[in-house]
RNA sequence: GCCAACGUAGCUCAGUUGGCAGAGCAGCUGAUUUGUAAUCAGCCGGUCGUGGGUUCGAAUCCCUCCGUUGGCUCCA
């Protein structure tokens, strides 16, 4: 049963159906009576709030003739949904995409519909169409989309078998419409439309009953998109919007996206000095300001200190490595585009680059190539064996061994074959094992320009990575520390709200490196200790690296957004090409397994997360001004010295406001700089060696000695308390219903 | 890389149909010597992202490049 399936033949549908209700009820309704029906039949308010109908799991419209959805015994488990459900809600979005589609046809000409699917937040529909929509067209889209609305025209549902769909997309002038019919909807003897007054549309469903239902619809943005999302195909217009079933639910939404960019790492890294990026240095560098530097100072410590009490080796590589090393990983030349140019020892090495990458690409044209032969004559390079008739892999042969011998470098993309090479820099024993490695290690990589975002996505970032190298045996515990070490650093930040996503191979595909006794034993491993570990994962079969199953930690924040952090991947791949090995008890060689692990992901990306997820207002173990002493007047300044340098002698990040103004000023300004504890020092507390004390969250604290302020200031470091003040609902932005529609 | 929008003082932003570039905050100087979220006054500060074009005249209109933002595509 399906509700996609056609109707079946009018001849054999009985003339009755059995409705059961969830309460398990049966209820004989004729063939041709509808889910609305039903609910008319309960109660007529209820039939008011109907949005669809959910029959066997599957949200079908509440104006489906329930004879074309009974099972084989004409029965017909039926669950109507309302406006309460949260189901129902992508339903709505969905008709909401019709009807704002609606409204731009009307309002432009030659619109080609594309797809317009619900999203986690709201919906979008793709048009190709020959006039550009700006954001300021956005008030008559609406007021034509309201009028729409308050005609509360009903969507009606019809089947088409494909010939005759082909035939109306065609009349319609839909012409994405006619190729996906012929394409995507390939293997569909018939589809689906649904009218909505002039309005038709090759359409899925379900719908809402009518326009009416929606209550709140706003318009967000316009962005580009691509045809079936091919980079190099038609370029579409897609316009974002959101719906609800109440004006309220609306406002509120609207209210978490602003909350969301009150947050907004970028606003705030700018407002408190914590980093910049200056096009200067280079689009996506990051400058890590000396209060940014701070807290990424304190996260390394922390990690460091566990690392090495967790049994981890400290380790350093440099910045750059040959680029026959990573030919040798392979990430060059297959990552090429995304890594920044090589660096040449010889001035004619670019020009033998390029030169091969032409020849790769097989554009070469015979007087280039001469041109190109005569060019690298000038700068003394002969190469004898270069023959134009050659074939290109032959041509290209001659350019690698040439270049072989001269230097090429590249800026470091992964750290991992470094630390291959460290693990094979001394012959190994099965006693060494596992061998842990890590670093704070810096790596570059050339990201296109439209994906550059402030600290999350950067060109240089550094991953707190570490390789660990292991026997077969030791994957478990090994997978099993790393978790319990990720479990341990994410709550640490008040971070406690994650699930684990673990990436299976896909059993039916052959681009998989290692055997297949290692990927089962490995992918059982690490549901194991998942399963043991009570974390909540789900697993995603065809989502591994080609190298390995994986583990991403999928983090929540505050204000309910999921964010991919640290990750732990096994890898057959690395050690095999680098051909590592290890003297095993049995005084053969083996091949030892690795895995890659990183809590934090990257030391940008985690910070930048965390500028949101505290809105810039860092707990006091992390933060990178805890105290501010604020002397009353010039007369306390003295004393407001020497309160700070005990402060910084207990080990605390302190500053003095000297300033002269009113104290209001000072508490105020130290609000705004979101300093944890504020330490206003007069005559009273100079006399008495006390400080009156201010917390950022609760206030005044009144007068204490200064050993008790700092023993309590202390103590909250050490337990490393989040005492953030929350803001923002629990309702996701992010996540939420989901159920994209295809078409 | 692609589509769109945007780029004015350190920051946030005004700037009318093309006609002398503005405000608040920050900064600096001075006065003030202050008890839990803004003391007062003065001053400094911009080749309007870059380069070109149209025009008697361009922050304003057009093109180029650079950068930013929202998406798309990508993400070892």
């Amino acid at each position: 049963m399906s509700a996609d399936s056609p109707s079946s033949p009018a001849s054999s549908q009985a003339a009755e159906v059995q409705v059961r209700l969830p309460d398990g009820s049966l209820k004989p309704q004729p063939a041709d009576a509808t889910a609305m029906d039903v609910a008319k039949e309960i109660s007529e308010g209820l039939a008011r709030s109907v949005v669809a109908a959910e029959v066997d799991g599957t949200i079908v419209d509440s104006f489906r003739p329930l004879g074309e959805i009974a099972d084989d015994e004409n029965v017909v488990p039926l669950r109507l949904l309302t406006t309460r459900d949260e189901s129902a809600l992508d339903v709505l979005r969905h008709s909401a995409a019709h009807v704002m589609a609606r409204a731009i046809m009307r309002i432009y000409k030659g619109v080609s519909l594309a797809f317009g699917p619900t999203t986690s937040g709201g919906f979008y529909y793709d048009f190709d169409m020959p006039e550009k929509i700006s954001e300021d067209d956005f008030p008559k889209i609406e007021a034509e989309i309201k009028k729409i609305i308050k005609a509360k025209e009903p969507f009606e549902r019809f089947v088409l078998d494909r010939d005759e769909a082909r035939k109306l997309c065609d009349d319609l002038d839909q012409d994405l419409k006619v190729e996906h019919i012929e394409t995507g909807l390939g293997d569909q003897a018939t589809v689906s439309f649904y009218r909505q007054g002039e309005f038709v549309d090759l359409c899925r469903g379900p719908h809402i009953p009518h326009a009416g239902m929606i209550k709140a619809i706003k318009l967000l943005s316009v962005a580009g998109a691509y045809w079936k999302g091919d980079a190099s195909g038609r370029q579409l217009q897609r316009v974002y919007g959101t719906a609800f079933f109440d004006k309220k639910e609306l406002a509120s939404y609207l209210e978490q996206i602003e909350e969301a960019k009150r947050r907004d790492h970028r606003v705030l890294g700018k407002q408190h000095g914590l980093f910049a990026i200056n096009p200067e240095v280079g689009q996506g560098l990051c400058l890590w300001l000396p209060k940014g530097a701070r807290v990424r100072v304190t996260l390394e410590d922390f990690l460091r200190r566990e690392l090495l009490s967790r049994g981890y080796d400290p380790v350093y590589s440099p910045h750059i490595g040959r680029v026959e090393m990573y030919e040798t990983s392979g990430h060059f030349p297959y990552y090429r585009d995304s890594q920044f140019a090589p660096l040449f020892g010889s001035e004619v090495g670019g020009l033998l680059d390029a030169w091969s990458t032409r020849l790769d690409k097989d554009d070469l044209s015979k007087d280039d190539e001469d041109k190109l032969i005569a060019a690298a004559e000038v700068f003394g390079v002969k190469l004898p064996e270069y023959k134009p008739s050659a074939s290109n892999d032959a041509k290209k042969d001659v350019l690698h061994r040439w270049q072989l011998n001269h230097e090429r470098y590249l800026l470091k993309p992964m750290n991992c074959p470094h630390h291959c090479q460290i693990f094979g820099a001394q012959p190994r024993s099965y006693r060494q094992l596992p061998l842990r490695l890590f670093e704070f290690g810096t790596v570059y990589r050339h990201e296109q320009t439209g994906e550059l975002n402030g600290m999350m996505r950067v060109r240089g970032l550094t991953q707190d990575d570490a390789h660990i190298f292991c026997t077969a045996d030791q994957v478990e515990e090994e997978f099993r520390a790393t978790i319990e070490l990720t479990k341990f650093v994410l709550e640490s930040v008040g971070l406690d709200d994650y699930r684990v996503q673990l990436s299976l191979r896909d059993p039916d595909s052959s681009k998989y490196v290692g055997s297949e006794e290692n990927w089962d034993h490995a992918e059982g491993a690490l549901r194991g200790v998942l399963e043991q570990s009570g974390l909540s994962f789900n697993e995603e079969p065809g989502e591994a690296a080609f190298y390995g199953p994986k583990a991403d930690f999928m983090v929540r924040d505050c204000i309910g957004r999921s964010w991919q952090l640290g990750t732990v991947q096994l890898d057959y791949n690395l050690p095999e090409r680098f051909k590592l090995e290890y003297k095993g008890n049995d005084n053969a060689t083996h091949r030892p397994v690795m895995i890659h692990r990183a809590p934090f992901g990257s030391l940008e990306r985690f910070t930048g997360m965390l500028i949101e997820h505290f809105a810039g207002a860092f707990p006091m173990w992390l933060s990178p001004e805890q105290i501010r002493v604020l002397p009353l007047s010039d007369k306390s300044v003295e004393y407001a010295t020497a309160v700070a340098k005990q402060f910084d002698e207990a080990g605390f990040k302190v500053t003095v406001d000297a300033s002269d103004g009113k104290v209001q000023a000072k508490i105020r300004n130290a609000q705004i700089d979101l300093v944890n504890y504020m330490a206003v020092v007069g005559p009273k507390e100079a006399e008495s060696g006390q400080v009156a004390l201010r917390d950022r969250i609760e206030g005044d604290l009144g007068s204490m000695p200064i050993k008790e302020a700092i023993a309590r200031l202390q103590k909250e470091v050490e337990t490393r308390q989040v005492r953030q003040a929350v803001k923002g609902s629990t309702v996701s932005i992010a996540e939420s219903g989901g159920a994209a529609t295809d078409y």
